[in-house]
DNA sequence: CTGAAAGCGCTTACAG
DNA sequence: CTGAAAGCGCTTACAG
């Protein structure tokens, strides 16, 4: 099983060199063809990718880090980079840095290692330490998620999302709001979102919003949920959730506490998670393209790999999804 | 930027091999490894891992061939397998076949090529071409999902589900029960599920069941839902789904159709996703392990690629969780 | 069209 | 502890 090149000259009675041409497409008389072909077909022989690489000094291998792998965003968001690398002949290498910045940096200084021509980086954060590996490893990186100055990035219009949001919540009659965040160290989610919300909080008077932080999973909404349902506030008429799980968490405390939905409490989110239209009220969100953007990233790394000219920064527009999870007060 | 060996070596003044040696922990005295270091530090040196691979031969990869990436199953197992595999100094490369046969089989071609260690095949059918795929390259590998005799594999205990899941419904009174099925190609899912299903009819009389066929998207569930609600037959009380997609689908159109869960009409799924316990009602399923399994088959690989015993097959254990979408009838 | 030879960047006995 | 040399499996000019 183990045969290599030379196996297969030697069995088929000609150079290792001729052999290497067919394998690579130049040109070989018909009668050597056939040998080498039989040869082949018979031992099985199959190349081994690692001296290939090694000489070629490059790989059709794009890699890509991710936070996680079971979230929506990320899942749909790999799905869509794979297919249209796929399409373009590039492999997709995924790594999964498991919520741990340091993985992150771990992981790019692999991806280098493996002579992987271009690396997605699907960021939650951009530290000093993320941009001293992309300047060290000097491979074409994109930022999907988050955008900084000195390297290629795709992020969403979050901070229109969240005006947007706000401005209908508002538009609904809500002037009591509770609105659950996440870390500020998440520009996009936790710091962009939150000011497109303020911003339309800004052009209604008389509102009374309140800012709480959560984590990032549904049982951390639900926590927070349970926490200002037992403050002695007056409740928030409306939560507006900074992610779908957040919201998810948030009708689910509801539920536990026989809170109707949408007619004593009415709940948002950010995301557009397929979840969002099948669950009862439907959740009133913000869809991001998840899969688009993915398909939009692979194409610009592709660029970047071939020393083409990309934009340095990429914004992708969300559109409001109004369902049944907000009440209106009018 | 593009340092090699030999460049460390003459900047530090010594040779390829000593700095090859003390990359790789050998001993080095303690001033060589000063100079070596300052050199890697300012250079920036990234070994290449072709380099290495050439030589060992082997690499510390195992690849997984997944049916598709953005379904909770694939991404929950895929997590379990990478946390595993990493704590075992792992990477996993993570191939998407998007539900596409032909592609399974080119992966496991790629992945031998690239001198994969070992490969977990997320399978969904196992044809022949798979076998000869499978035996041509010679790396360990391990069926996920479903089981072929001449092959290390690793499965649910489908068929116990669908004899519980059968049980529980037909205890509840149920006896005008549609069940919505997949392809037979398809054995875990398609065929031991249903058998399962049987089984449990089977102890029962003046059961009147109907068997459906739908795919495994949940707009097929909706769609093949929609057919049932259309039929001049009399309405099943219950209808159980062979995967909670399909049971979501059919959640969805009976909210369509103004009829209501679990007083109207019963609805089970297989599956356990996150989505079933948020919904309302929360959907009465029977969990599969994916992380757990993710991990085991980690485990299970290792041992393999280190030729240590592993049992041809192995069975996992299912729950059933009992939540508010089956009504009572008795 | 075909072959001999050098080289990709690393590792690994083997001497010293 | 250190270095010179061979070799991993392939590709690529260069002759012929």
């Amino acid at each position: 099983m183990k045969n290599t090149i030379a196996d297969i000259a030697k069995k088929a009675g000609v150079a290792k060199s001729t052999v290497s041409r067919f394998l690579n497409g130049g040109s070989v008389s018909h009668a050597t063809r056939q040998k080498i072909e039989l040869v082949i077909q018979e031992t099985g022989y199959i190349p081994n990718s690692f001296a290939q690489s090694l000489k070629a000094k490059k790989t059709s291998m794009i890699g890509t880090i991710v936070p996680r792998l079971d979230s929506f965003s990320a899942s749909q968001t790999v799905a869509g980079m794979d297919e249209e690398l796929r399409k373009h002949g590039y492999q997709l290498l995924i790594i999964n840095a498991s919520q741990d910045l340091s993985r992150e940096i771990e992981a790019l200084y692999d991806l280098a290692r493996q002579k992987i021509s271009g690396i997605i980086l699907f960021a939650t954060q951009v530290t000093e330490t993320h941009l001293a590996a992309i300047k060290e490893i000097s491979i074409p990186v994109i930022l999907l998620g988050q955008q900084h100055k000195e390297v290629h990035s795709m992020i969403y219009n979050d901070h229109a999302a969240g005006y947007d949001m706000g401005r209908y919540v508002l538009s609904k009659g809500h002037r009591h709001i509770a609105y659950i965040g996440v870390t500020e160290k998440d520009v996009a989610v936790g710091v962009q979102r939150k000011e497109g919300f303020l911003k339309a909080l800004s052009e209604y008077d008389g509102v009374e919003a309140i800012f709480y932080e959560s984590g990032f999973k549904m049982s951390d909404g639900v926590a927070e949920a349970l926490a200002i349902f037992e403050q002695n506030r007056t409740m928030p008429t409306a939560v507006v959730c900074a992610t779908d799980n957040i919201a998810l968490g948030v009708m689910k405390a509801a539920h536990m506490r026989g809170i109707h939905i949408p007619n004593e409490l009415s709940v948002t989110g950010f995301g557009g998670y397929d979840v969002t239209e099948v669950i009862h009220p439907g959740l009133t969100t913000v869809k991001y393209g998840y899969s688009q953007a993915g398909h939009l990233a692979a194409q610009h790394i592709i660029k970047l790999v071939n020393d083409e000219p990309v934009d340095f920064l990429t914004v992708m527009n969300c559109d409001m999804i109004h369902r049944e999870s907000v009440d209106n007060l009018n």
